[in-house]
DNA sequence: CTGTTAGCGCCTTCAG
DNA sequence: CTGAAGGCGCTAACAG
């Protein structure tokens, strides 16, 4: 590999005074600036981000951890974050934690190693030691989808969209709701969705049989195995079913269809994240859009805000959301 | 930021010494051993990969270059990388092109100024820029979804792939076909996928009117489109379309729906992809897989291979598929 | 306009 | 068992 210094040599000046010419920094006659524009073309030299990081002390490295690759809504917040970022020379270090709390940590403490100039960290848990690993860093780091204390953070309103969402169903007219909710170690799926779909209920005078609530995993089997559970467990059968996200919704579907039930005239259904998907089962999903996108941008945001240093210290941000009111809610 | 020399001097040792614990290399006495770890425990002390990334001459990072971040495809592909770079210590850096020729070729730059160990580059074009740009790296490279002379990659089979789809829609009776395809300058959805088609109706005595082939991006929504403007083109109706990707294809059914077709009845459909979406529309879509996650896992294979110097110079491989029979077609 | 010098944090001979 | 010295590739005073 092909250094400065070579280039140096062989043009028959100083590596600073090559560094002035790469770096466009201080004057560089004109007979120099043809010598080593000539060598570098020859050559093929391309400047050590690496070396320079480390004299710099900045990496333009902005470190990822999600619990996921291959999920839709993933791909979309990195997408979100990768926009901004781009457009600001940074580039992205992907570090997944597959849903394993202590690799979870491990790669926070992997991504310090590295120096990246800060951490997004989109969390599923707010478990102690995450927090602690997260104070320990000497990064910025911002959150996203989970509130943690003294960290700037950007999450969804995911109390209140489910609150809304269950009215929406109200006023269709539904007094019998089933819930398909997940683990509430997920606290902002898991804790804060179902509360907000309980206090509707509540507030309208409304309640639910126990084996109208059922939990799942993420998956849309997972959704056909709680829908069919939810069947076999109600006295009574609910009119409409919420779903906590998208993919639970489309198994939910896919159950009752099995079952024979005519959607949405037997039973309505609702789901949660807007997936691609959701508009193009059938009956069309009705769901709530939390901008995924945009989470991502905002994050990528604050971070950047927070390396530069003129931000606050701890930046807190709550996305909004949007009903989509489609067929499969009537 | 606290370095080795920190941890030397409080722990009353040389950075050598430091070194050799960290490291586990070389003889370090009890005492030794003592004072330095509760100094690092005390400190926070994280050892900079960066630094020993100059000094190593390797930075167990690998560079992803993708056309897109939030794709289903994608998010496979890169997830089945991961798994086994992750195996193997190695961390991504996520680059994106945003499909623009020129930003391809500018991040491949700027992936060798940060040293990565190798490149995985997932092409959608064969331009001569680009090869260009391939070969004038410094690094291992290996592409994805496209066959680049002289470069080591993985491609799916998209060619028999096609064929042998095509050949399952006139199995089913159909003669008439519909074609939905993508811009030629991505060979490998482009003209590979088309030319499978083509071949499968030439063998068997099919033509196609000029209507019934149509050009799409690769939105749901362009799928739409273009089935709109086949039904408009078309002299006498096709039976049945073939879309070369699953989104295409749902889009398709989308519009055949609106505009009151019975599916399967009067019109079958076929996708390609086996996205997730795919078995959840109605009807199920049929499709055929394409093993994206394997597909990284290979290439991130491959690439350690010529990394660590055990392997031929240029190794070429090429994915399986399996056709997907749903209810979309009769 | 240009070169010299001094590190950034780390590992690795080479001598003790 | 341990330390001194050197250098990975680069930039930034500082002094011409």
């Amino acid at each position: 590999m092909v250094t400065i210094n070579d280039i140096a040599r062989r043009a028959g000046v100083s590596r600073t005074t090559v560094s002035r010419f790469i770096n466009e920094s201080g004057y560089v006659s004109e007979k120099a600036r043809e010598n080593i524009s000539r060598v570098i073309e020859a050559t093929g030299y391309v400047p050590s981000e690496q070396a320079k990081s480390l004299r710099l002390k900045r990496t333009k490295v902005i470190g990822v951890v999600i619990p996921k690759i291959s999920t839709e809504t993933m791909s979309r917040v990195v997408n979100g974050m990768d926009e901004v970022l781009q457009q600001e020379g940074y580039q992205i270090l992907l570090a997944s934690s597959s849903l394993d709390k202590e690799k979870e940590i491990e790669q926070l403490k992997l991504l310090e190693s590295r120096r990246v100039d800060g951490i997004i960290l989109v969390a599923t848990n707010r478990e102690p030691e995450l927090l602690e690993a997260v104070k320990n860093l000497s990064v910025p780091v911002v959150a996203v989808g989970q509130h943690l204390p003294d960290i700037s953070s950007v999450v969804y309103n995911d109390y209140e969209a489910a609150k809304s969402l269950t009215k929406e169903i109200l006023r269709a007219g539904h007094t019998k709701i089933g819930f398909i909710g997940v683990d509430e170690a997920d606290y902002s799926v898991g804790v804060l969705r179902k509360k907000g779909f309980l206090d509707a209920l509540k507030e309208n005078g409304c309640s639910v049989e126990s084996g109208w609530m059922q939990t799942a995993s993420f998956s849309i089997s997972a959704g056909e195995e709680a829908a069919a559970r939810l069947l076999d467990q109600s006295k009574t059968l609910p009119t409409a079913v919420l779903a906590v996200t998208d993919r639970l919704a489309v198994g939910v579907m896919q159950t009752l269809r099995k079952e024979g039930f005519d959607l949405p005239g037997e039973m309505a259904v609702a789901g949660m994240g807007a997936s691609d998907m959701s508009a193009y089962v059938t009956p069309a999903l009705t769901t709530v859009d939390y901008y995924y996108e945009e989470a991502g941008k905002v994050s990528a945001g604050i971070l950047l805000k927070a390396i530069t240093g003129r931000a606050k210290k701890v930046e807190k941000s709550q996305m909004d959301y949007r009903l989509l009111k489609r067929d499969s809610l009537r």
